[in-house]
This record gives C-alpha cells, sequence and structure tokens, in this order.
DNA sequence: AGATATACATACCGGTTGGTATTTTTCAAG
DNA sequence: CTTGAAAAATACCAACCGGTATGTATATCT
C-alpha cells in the first residue's frame, strides 16, 4: 500500500460502502481505517477530517458512476429502456453493496448523509444537494423524452416530475431499509415510478417492447 | 419538576422535538436534559437508556398524534377531505416543530430514527415499523374510499397504493430537509400523493368541491 | 411523627471518537 | 549512495457520551 492515490482511493471507497448500510455517525474513521487496511495517521495524511473523507468520497462515488447514468439517460437511447434501465440499476446497487441477511436494502449513502448531519457538516449537505440535482437532471430528460413519444397520460413539468420520482425512489429505499425488505422495493419501484409519470399502462410491464 | 409523570412526559417529548431536526446520534442524553430542565439522574431515574427512552418517546408521540388521525380517517369524513387534511396535517407538523430561518423542514422523527440506527437498536427499528404499518392502515382506507368512490382512473391494491403514498411522503420530507426548502414541499406534495394515487385531475384541486 | 419508598441532584467512570505529534519507511531525484 | 520529501505507522490526547454510584429532598402510609 505504498501508492498514495491507491491507499487514497481506498479510503474513499471503503467509506461509501460502510456508509450504504449504516449511519454516517455510526462510521467512524478508525472504522474505514479498519476496513481499509491503514492507519489514521495514514488516513489524516490524505484528510483533514472526518466530513472532507466523506464530502471526497461522495464526490467520487457519484464521478464513478456518472459513466453509468451517461449510458443510461444517453440521448440515442429509447426513453422507455431508460426507465427499465434506471430502475435496473436501483434494484442492481442492492445486490452489490447491500448484506444479504443482514442488511437486504441500502439506500443511497449521500443522500442520506445529508439528512443525517446538521448544518455544522454544511459541506456534505452541499454534496447531497448537487447529487440530487444533478440526478434530477438525467431523470427530467427522460422525462422530456417520454413525452416526446407521447406515452405520460397527462403532461406536467419535466423537472418537476423528475425531483416527484428522485423523492419517490429514496423514501422508497429508506422504506426497504426499516422493513429490511427488499422483495417489497423490487416489487414497489417500477409501480411508483409509473404512477408518478402517469406512464400509459400499456407500456408499463418491462416486457412491453423493450429489449435490455 | 416534582411531578413524576410530568418529568417523564416532558423528557419524552423534549426528545421527539430535538428528533425532528436532528439525527438520532446527534441528540444526546445530555441534550435531552439540558432542554427538558432535568438532571441526568432524573432521567436515569425513568428510563435504563437512551434506546428506551427514543422507544417509549416514539410511542408517547404516537398515540398522542392518534386521535388526529383518527378524526381525519374517520369513515364519517368524505374521502376527498381526508387526503386534503392528511396533506395539511403533514403541512402543520411543520409549522409546528420545524425552526425557521434553520431547519425549515422536519421529517417524521420517529420513522427515520429507524433508518438512522443499527440492528443493535432493534426495539427503535420494531417502534418504526409499526407506525409505519398503522399510517398505512389509515391510508389505505382512505384509499378504498376514494375508490368506492369512482375518483380514481384505475384500481391497484389498495394496501400498495398506501404504502407507495407513505414512501413517498418520507422521501419528500427528506429532500425538504436536505434542501432546507419548505416551499417545495409544499408544492410537490399534493402533485405526488394525487398522480401516485392517480387521482382523477377534476379532483385534485383543493377548491374541487371541498371545504376544510 | 417515624419509616420507607419515590423523585431528583451531584459527581464521576470507562470507553470511544475525532484529531495530533512524532517517528519510521518508501522512493525518486541528484 | 545520499538525501529529502512524501507516505504511512505508532502512540497518544482531549473531549464527549452513555451510564453508574451515591447522596438528598419529598411524598405517602401507618
Amino acid at each position: 500500500m505504498r501508492n498514495a492515490t491507491e491507499t487514497r482511493i481506498k479510503l474513499l471507497e471503503t467509506a461509501m460502502e460502510l456508509l450504504a448500510t449504516r449511519s454516517y455517525h455510526d462510521v467512524g474513521v478508525s472504522d474505514v481505517c479498519k476496513h481499509a487496511g491503514v492507519t489514521k495517521g495514514a488516513f489524516y495524511h490524505h484528510f483533514d477530517s472526518k466530513a472532507e473523507l466523506f464530502a471526497a468520497a461522495a464526490r467520487h462515488h457519484w464521478e464513478k458512476g456518472k459513466d453509468e447514468l451517461r449510458a443510461i439517460f444517453s440521448p440515442d437511447v429509447p426513453p422507455l429502456e431508460q426507465l427499465n434501465s434506471y430502475i435496473e440499476l436501483i434494484c442492481n446497487k442492492q445486490e452489490r453493496y447491500a448484506v444479504p441477511g443482514e442488511n437486504e436494502v441500502c439506500v443511497c449513502p449521500i443522500f442520506t448523509a445529508g439528512g443525517q448531519v446538521g448544518p455544522e457538516d454544511e459541506p456534505i449537505q452541499a454534496c447531497s444537494r448537487e447529487l440530487a440535482e444533478e440526478q434530477i437532471k438525467y431523470l427530467a430528460s427522460m422525462v422530456r423524452g417520454l413525452k416526446g413519444e407521447g406515452m405520460l397520460g397527462e403532461d406536467g413539468d419535466a423537472t418537476t416530475l423528475a425531483r416527484l420520482i428522485f423523492q419517490y425512489v429514496h423514501g422508497l429505499l429508506t422504506y426497504g431499509q426499516v422493513f429490511n425488505d427488499l422483495d417489497t422495493v423490487r416489487s414497489d419501484i417500477r409501480n411508483g415510478i409509473c404512477r408518478i409519470l402517469n406512464l400509459q399502462c400499456k407500456y408499463r410491464d418491462i416486457d412491453a417492447e423493450t429489449a435490455a
């Protein structure tokens, strides 16, 4: 572990991993260090504080996942497929980060952390907001696409719809985490999003006309 | 403060008040004691642990608010009015618990706490689940009412719809808290719920035919 | 009034946490 | 090979937090 950037990244990523299933205050710096195989001295060589670590970790995590989002919401992809991929993405994250049998469901670590810290950790809240706004932008472009294809029953401002979806998904995941019930998350997510979108029924089933 | 039950209740209620705007781990026993004007000795005379306090506080808070819910969701009340009152209730809670200028938005303290503690504080998570389930039952009866009046565009299991609404509202409030933006909460809540319900447009405006 | 249990106060403890000071190792440039 | 700065390890500290031990006032019952 003599490579500097390597340890730094290791710290960033383990921070997010731990944050996915536990709360911000539950994840201590010593925790992160232990799981990353790094001592506290090394840690404070790379970061000034716990808050700075998590802010940086959030940005790193977000940048890393951005390609995935860009691919999903690319203008070349039909909007309905965008929707399906987005839902699939969230479900896949469960398999990636959740601990089966222990923590079946994991929420968006970045946004959740924003709700768990007070104004004293403003940088973290700022990160949460940035991420949320960007994610909503992607969703809004999808909504515009769906509207363009006339798939939505009635219209409504695209950004507003995107925000509603974002809000819903976060609430759904929190629900899943508290009940530790992944099945409900899986079965509700499509239902909830389609209803918010007012997506016409014939397009709601995944087997409608799309091939993953 | 010589009255025992009085101090106990004071502790329960200040605990919930603090929990409304801060996270579970941010609210310490000493905090609660200070705000309640009670010493730690008195505190541990009434409660065995921090976790027990918050579990009891959650139940107390819930029981206290139950009459309100029962009144709102009474079978005597027209379902559309139930919906409006429910929305109004959530907004009123903002004015009651939020700290203007500081914390514009406050979430449901009980359910949120469930997502902030690990399995070690199982009693608290259990409280969250109980409360959620009960609230969903109330919402489900409202949904059945709306369906009975033919106000919903298409059908769907009442309990499922109720659960989706609960999930959404929680996500909405978290969003509002992170962005510290009460206006968005106010403008999104009706929109989101009505869309999930697929409530027919003519019934969506509050001025449709209901008088609060 | 005396005895006793309840209600509350003061002071303190042990463990943990975020953070620091200092030393040792690594590694590349000169 | 030397050197010097970056990287990482060790050891440590002050603050805090949940919880306890112990002492004191108050109410209740006989």
